[in-house]
DNA sequence: CTGAAAGCGCTAACAA
DNA sequence: TTGTTAGCGCTTTCAG
């Protein structure tokens, strides 16, 4: 009644079944060519022995374990979850596990699941990588990153995005825009920070639209400081018409905080995110973003991770995601 | 320049040093008693090779990796991730790594995962796991659960929160209160929705309240289902006053459908959610809602798993987590 | 303090 | 169609 409380062997089940241990892995494996009824007494005998393979064995003779390795910096923030989601779904779909780790501050903890992934992991999905922490896979087994870094990447392209936000803003007829910049540290993936904002103030400035300094104040890309940022724009004398905030997350903030002084979004002022992670949708009003197609992104570093790991080489080494305007509630013209 | 192309093994390094296998594994293990000098040298030979371990060698040997496993049903749902984050940082706390594995479809996927973590893993953390799933780590690794499944398990008081639920829409002064209740398949762990509906209830009876078969509407648990569940509700010829939905994701819906309808809440209608995942700060207004401790919730799994490793019996096996009711904007007492 | 031998459980390659 | 022989890279004895 009770499960077998030591490890059934590969030896165990063949000793049972009255077979080789070959003929039990071959049986395991689905290797063809074998009578139906040696298959069928083997499988009994694996049922009957409660036997599940023993993974470090099977890897130790350099199989690795239709597994995706993926390392993110932590779950809490929605661009990672959504990238997940759609590795994830690719990787079912092509019949492999995924396994998901977090960085750790803690140098021996990282080395390990790196040694771990090396050896068991047929491809490993970098989500905003820092600088070299890819170096420990190089020609063991493929790596795809997110952002910039690396020899094989998916990214969005922030440039494009930062135009679509001035436009959508510039055609809703607002001349008084503001912009609360992404964080500058490398963790918070200032390069693509930089590339939206700087998409959006060549199209205003291209449309002879000025943008003071003090119409771009910095966030540090968490909710609080999307608030800060807003509580400092909207006690200007003479306050922005519209903001449009670096990412999802500030603009949320930036959406509180308007609440808070009373101001009622969109009629007094236009809110335009950048990402459009699930919450984005559930906001009152709906925030109006720029999205990037996350899932897919996910989904498709997946698939590269598969090509190189089938030994083809992808046709584009980094792949760049347009992104679209996603028109919610937030925005709409200026009322005064 | 390049990185060795070939696999580098403990018998590279121990030549290059000078010295025998034993030697460097002592080394690497950081074993005591070793003169200062060979160690050195050992170390150098590592750098220099580009040495990693591999990591299947090792368990083979029976060792485990300094490994939490984690099986989800999903990443989309914010009460996973929440419980997620927090398992991840005791086990970060503790020094071990955390890996994280979705519920897959694929009955092969399944096993294969299984079979890997049962080797490597130091304790597995099933989340809404559907019965049976633990069953292959049995008396191979220890396995908690969220919810009520298992042998042992970290669950939320859902009875007492939907008794909060009710005392404090009564407080308010409500009388016209109805419940989106959670749906009824397991995976939706359904057990939990019971609870909260059976407290909830309680309270509202012992108030002397009918609550009429048309204020219990169900839910998919998902956004739409609270939306569909809210439209009902509020078309109603005499509609409640306050609904109380048996998770966040569902208030979120309600909100949405009452906006869509002209109706402004708390003014209007209150609402009150469950769970209290991160979103439910960002909607506006802010959401009421019966708040799960859910990070400390996955940090007390990983607790427990770590305390069953090691070999003592935790002293309780099933922990239950008080709620407690987070107020913020989404609920007021009724206006008509 | 360091080394040599044996074996963990499995599979690839070859025999029978 | 099935069995035999090696050996994957490491660690655990036990000697030196």
């Amino acid at each position: 009644m009770t499960p077998p409380p030591l490890p059934v062997t590969l030896a165990d089940v063949a000793r049972l079944a009255g077979v080789s241990k070959m003929t039990v892995s071959n049986v395991l494996n689905e290797r063809p060519g074998m009578s139906p009824d040696t298959r069928r007494r083997v499988q009994a005998a694996i049922e009957e022995s409660g036997y599940v393979v023993n993974t470090a064995a099977r890897m130790l003779t350099g199989r690795r374990m239709n597994l995706i390795g993926v390392i993110a910096p932590r779950y809490s923030v929605p661009y990672v979850t959504e990238l997940i989601q759609g590795a994830s779904a690719a990787a079912e779909a092509a019949g492999m596990s995924m396994a998901v780790f977090t960085t750790s501050q803690n140098a021996v903890l990282e080395r390990e699941r790196g040694a771990l992934l090396r050896t068991l992991a047929d491809g490993v999905l970098l989500i905003m990588p820092t600088a070299g922490s890819g170096q420990m896979f190089e020609n063991v087994v493929p790596v795809v990153t997110t952002g910039a870094e690396g020899a094989y990447s998916v990214q969005g392209d922030n440039e494009q995005g930062g135009r679509l936000a001035a436009q959508h803003l510039l055609s809703l007829g607002h001349r008084r825009i503001a912009h609360i910049r992404g964080a500058d540290a490398p963790a918070d993936h200032a390069g693509e920070m930089r590339a939206r904002e700087r998409g959006f103030l060549e199209v205003l400035h291209a449309a002879g639209i000025d943008v003071p300094a003090a119409y771009l104040p910095g966030s540090n890309s968490q909710e609080d400081g999307g608030e800060q940022a807003a509580r400092a724009l909207l006690s200007l004398p003479e306050p922005p018409s519209a903001i449009f905030a670096a990412n999802d997350v500030a603009a949320f903030g930036t959406l509180r905080m308007a609440a808070a002084l009373g101001l009622r979004v969109p009629h007094d002022l236009s809110v335009l995110g950048f990402d459009d992670v699930t919450a984005s949708a559930l906001t009152t009003p709906a925030l109006t973003t720029i999205r990037q197609p996350l899932q897919s992104m996910g989904a498709a570093a997946v698939q590269m991770l598969l090509e190189l790991g089938s030994g083809s080489v992808p046709a584009v080494a980094h792949r760049i995601f347009e992104t679209t305007l996603i028109v919610r509630q937030s925005t709409a013209p200026p009322s005064s």
